[in-house]
RNA sequence: GGGCCCGUAGCCUAGUCAGGAUAGGGCGACAGCCUUCUAAGCUGUAGGUCGGGGGUUCGAAUCCCCUCGGGCUCACCA
C-alpha cells in the first residue's frame, strides 16, 4: 500500500495550486508516517519554510482520510497514519494470491558460473553462481521462464597444462577427483618452468586441437571427473542448470563467424591474426583469432551467442560475470552492434566484483585460493556442533540436514548482502559467524514465527489491532516489500533483497520480544501478522536463493 | 598514462542513481534480560574529520571540479 498517494490527495486540498508534491518518509517514526518538505515552496514564495508547513497545517482537513494527525516540525509537515487502518489494508494487500504482478511471458537465459574445467572451483566461483540463482529467481517471480546456463572452458592452455602433468608427473588422485585436478594444474604450472617443458605442453595443446586419438581419451576422462565436480557443488549450492554449453562445442562454429565477419569488413587482419579495432568507439582493439588460426575467446563467444539465440530462442541473454570483463563485454557487445546483429540490444552483462584473499588475488595456478568445499565444510561442521547443542535427540540425518542449510543460508546471505560493486576480503573470521547480520538470523527469525503458529493452533479471523510500535514496525516493513522487489528486478540487484531480508528479520525479531502472542488477548490479530511475515520472508528467502527452514 | 570500480567508527557494511530533519546496521568491547511463543534473540552504553581540498545550494556522505590511497582493465590468456 503506498500511502505517499492519500497525503498527496490531502495536500492539494490544501495548496491547490501546487502540482507536484516531493513526498518522503521520515527517517524517524516519532515524526510522522509521511513527511511533506515545505523548501520548494518557500523558494517559489521567498519565505520561511517552517512558516509555510505551519500555516498549511491549518489549512488540511484530515475527516475521511487515512490520517489520524498532521503537524508541522520546522519546515516539514508530517502525517500520522491511522495504524489500524492502514495494518488491515497493507495486510489483506500481502494476503492477495499475486504478491508480485507478472509481466508478459518471455524466455531469458541467465549465464552463470563458467568454471574451468581442470581448475579448482573456489569461492570466487561461488558468488558468481549465487548471484546468478538469484537474479534467475528474482526473473522468475515475475513470470519470465529462465534458462539457466553455465558455459565452461574445457579446452584451452589449462587443460594442456593440467593434462601435461597428469601424463607426467606420476602424481596419485586423492579425494574428489575433479578437485584433485586442480591441485594437478597447481602443481604443473610450478613444474613447467624449462623452455623444453613448455614445449611439451604447447605440443599437448595443438594435438588435442587436432583430435589425438589417445589424448582426446585422457582429456574425456579427466573432463568427466571435473564435471562430476561441478555439478557435486551445483547440487550442494541448489542449482539446477537448465543448460551446460562448452568452449569446445562453440570454438569451430565462432571461427567460422569470425571469418564470415571479416569478409563483411566488420573484422580485419593484422599481423596474421583477425582482430577488431574498436579504438573509435573508444574500446581498443581486441583479438580475436589468434595468427596461429586459434579462435581465442571472444570468437568462441560469437558461437557461443549464436547457441545461446538460437537455439535456445531466447529473447535476451544475461552473462553474469566478474568485473575483470567489463572491457570485453563492451567490445563483444560492440562488435554484435557493427554485425548488425539484434543481439547487440539484447545482451547484458550483469557486472560484480571480485572474491579476494588479504594475501592478494585468488588464483588457481598458484594455488592461492580458498575452495568452495573448504569453506562450506567448514561452516557445515560449525552448524552441526550448534544444531546438536539445541536438538540432541535429533536423528544424525535431520540433524546434517539442517546443518547444510543454515551453512548455505551463512555462505548465500554472506554472498549477497554486499553490494556487488564492492570487492569480497576474504576473512573465516567473518564467515564462519551465525550471528548479527547474517543468513541464520533470517532463517532463525522465520523459524520462530513458525513455531508460533504451530503452537497457537487455531486462530480466529480478527483485524487488525495494532497495540505498539513493534507490531507497526512489521507491518511497516512488510508492507516495504513489492516496492523492494521491483527495485531489485529493474537493477538485476539481489543484494536490495538481502539487505531488505535482514530489516525484516530485524522488525520481527523486536516483534517478537515484545509482543507476545499465545497467552495474549491480540493473539488473532498478531497471528494475523504473523502470518503474513511467513509469506513474505518465505518469498525473500527464496529469491535470496535459499530454502526456507521450519526449525533450527 | 587512459577507462571503470571502491574509500563511511578497531574490523565489516547501508545510505550515493532521484541532495533534506540528530549518517543507519553488524562484529568486537562494556552493562543488563532465559521457571513465560527456541538467548543463532532482545535492551542499553561507548566508538564517526562520511579519504582530503575547493565549488554549487537555504541545505552535501549524496551533485560538479581538483587531489590522495587501493583494486580491475587496456592485441594473440579466459
Amino acid at each position: 500500500m503506498d500511502f505517499k498517494k492519500e497525503a498527496v490527495k490531502v495536500l492539494k486540498k490544501a495548496l491547490p495550486r501546487e502540482k507536484d508534491f516531493a513526498i518522503e518518509i521520515p527517517k524517524d517514526a516519532k515524526l510522522g508516517d509521511i513527511a511533506f518538505p515545505c523548501f520548494t515552496l518557500a523558494e517559489k514564495e521567498k519565505r520561511n519554510p517552517s512558516v509555510i508547513a505551519k500555516e498549511v497545517v491549518k489549512k488540511i482537513k484530515l475527516k475521511g482520510t487515512i490520517f489520524t494527525g498532521v503537524t508541522s516540525f520546522g519546515p516539514y509537515i508530517n502525517f500520522f497514519l491511522d495504524k489500524d487502518r492502514a495494518s488491515q489494508e497493507i495486510i489483506k494487500e500481502l494476503n492477495k494470491k499475486e504478491l508480485i504482478k507478472k509481466s508478459k511471458p518471455e524466455r531469458v537465459m541467465v549465464e552463470f558460473f563458467q568454471p574451468n574445467t581442470h581448475k579448482g572451483i573456489h569461492i570466487g566461483h561461488t558468488r558468481n553462481v549465487i548471484i546468478g540463482e538469484s537474479i534467475s529467481r528474482i526473473l522468475e517471480e515475475k513470470g519470465i521462464r529462465v534458462v539457466r546456463t553455465t558455459y565452461g572452458g574445457d579446452i584451452g592452455p589449462h587443460v594442456a597444462k593440467c593434462l601435461w602433468g597428469y601424463m607426467n608427473l606420476n602424481l596419485k588422485p586423492e579425494g574428489d577427483k575433479g578437485e584433485w585436478l586442480g591441485r594437478v594444474y597447481a602443481i604443473a604450472n610450478e613444474k613447467i618452468n624449462t623452455e623444453q617443458k613448455k614445449k611439451e605442453v604447447n605440443s599437448v595443446n595443438n594435438r588435442l586441437y587436432a583430435g589425438d586419438k589417445s589424448l582426446v581419451t585422457v582429456w574425456k576422462l579427466t573432463r568427466n571427473w571435473s564435471i562430476n565436480h561441478m555439478n557435486k557443488v551445483l547440487k550442494l549450492v541448489n542449482t539446477k542448470m537448465n543448460s551446460f554449453l562448452w568452449e569446445s562445442q562453440v570454438e569451430k562454429s565462432g571461427l567460422k563467424i569470425a571469418k564470415q565477419l571479416l569478409k563483411k569488413g566488420v573484422l580485419k587482419e593484422s599481423e596474421g591474426a583477425i582482430i577488431a579495432d574498436l579504438t573509435k568507439h573508444g574500446l581498443e582493439v581486441v583479438v580475436i583469432v589468434a595468427k596461429d588460426g586459434t579462435p581465442l575467446y571472444l570468437a568462441k563467444d560469437l558461437g557461443l551467442a549464436e547457441l545461446e539465440f538460437k537455439k535456445h530462442k531466447v529473447s535476451k541473454v544475461i552473462h553474469v560475470v566478474a568485473v575483470e570483463q567489463l572491457l570485453y563485454f563492451k567490445q563483444l557487445f560492440k562488435i554484435f552492434e557493427l554485425a548488425g546483429w539484434k543481439w547487440a540490444e539484447n545482451s547484458v552483462h550483469r557486472v560484480y566484483e571480485l572474491v579476494g584473499l588479504k594475501e592478494g588475488r585468488m588464483s588457481s595456478r598458484t594455488g592461492n585460493l580458498i575452495l568452495f568445499t573448504e569453506l562450506y565444510e567448514k561452516m557445515f561442521n560449525l552448524a552441526l556442533t550448534e544444531v546438536q547443542k539445541r536438538n540432541p535427540k535429533l536423528k544424525l540425518k535431520k540433524q546434517e540436514e539442517l546443518s547444510h542449510q543454515i551453512a548455505m543460508s551463512a555462505m548465500k546471505y554472506g554472498m549477497l548482502s554486499r553490494d556487488l560493486n564492492r570487492k569480497i576480503l576474504f576473512d573465516y573470521k567473518d564467515w564462519l559467524s551465525f550471528e548479527g547480520n547474517t543468513g541464520p538470523y533470517i532463517q532463525y527469525s522465520y523459524v520462530r514465527a513458525k513455531k508460533i503458529l504451530k503452537k497457537l493452533g487455531k486462530a480466529r479471523a480478527q483485524m487488525i489491532k495494532i497495540e505498539n510500535d513493534y507490531e507497526y514496525g512489521l507491518v511497516n516493513q512488510l508492507n516495504k516489500f513489492p516496492a523492494v522487489y521491483a527495485s531489485a528486478y529493474k537493477k538485476l540487484n539481489p543484494p536490495v533483497i538481502a539487505r531488505y531480508a535482514y530489516e525484516l528479520a530485524t522488525a520481527f525479531s523486536k516483534f517478537y520480544e515484545h509482543c507476545p502472542v499465545i497467552k495474549s488477548e491480540y493473539s488473532g490479530s498478531r497471528a494475523k501478522i504473523i502470518k503474513t511475515y511467513l509469506i513474505v520472508m518465505g518469498k525473500v528467502i527464496h529469491l535470496l536463493g535459499l530454502k526456507p527452514m521450519n526449525m533450527m
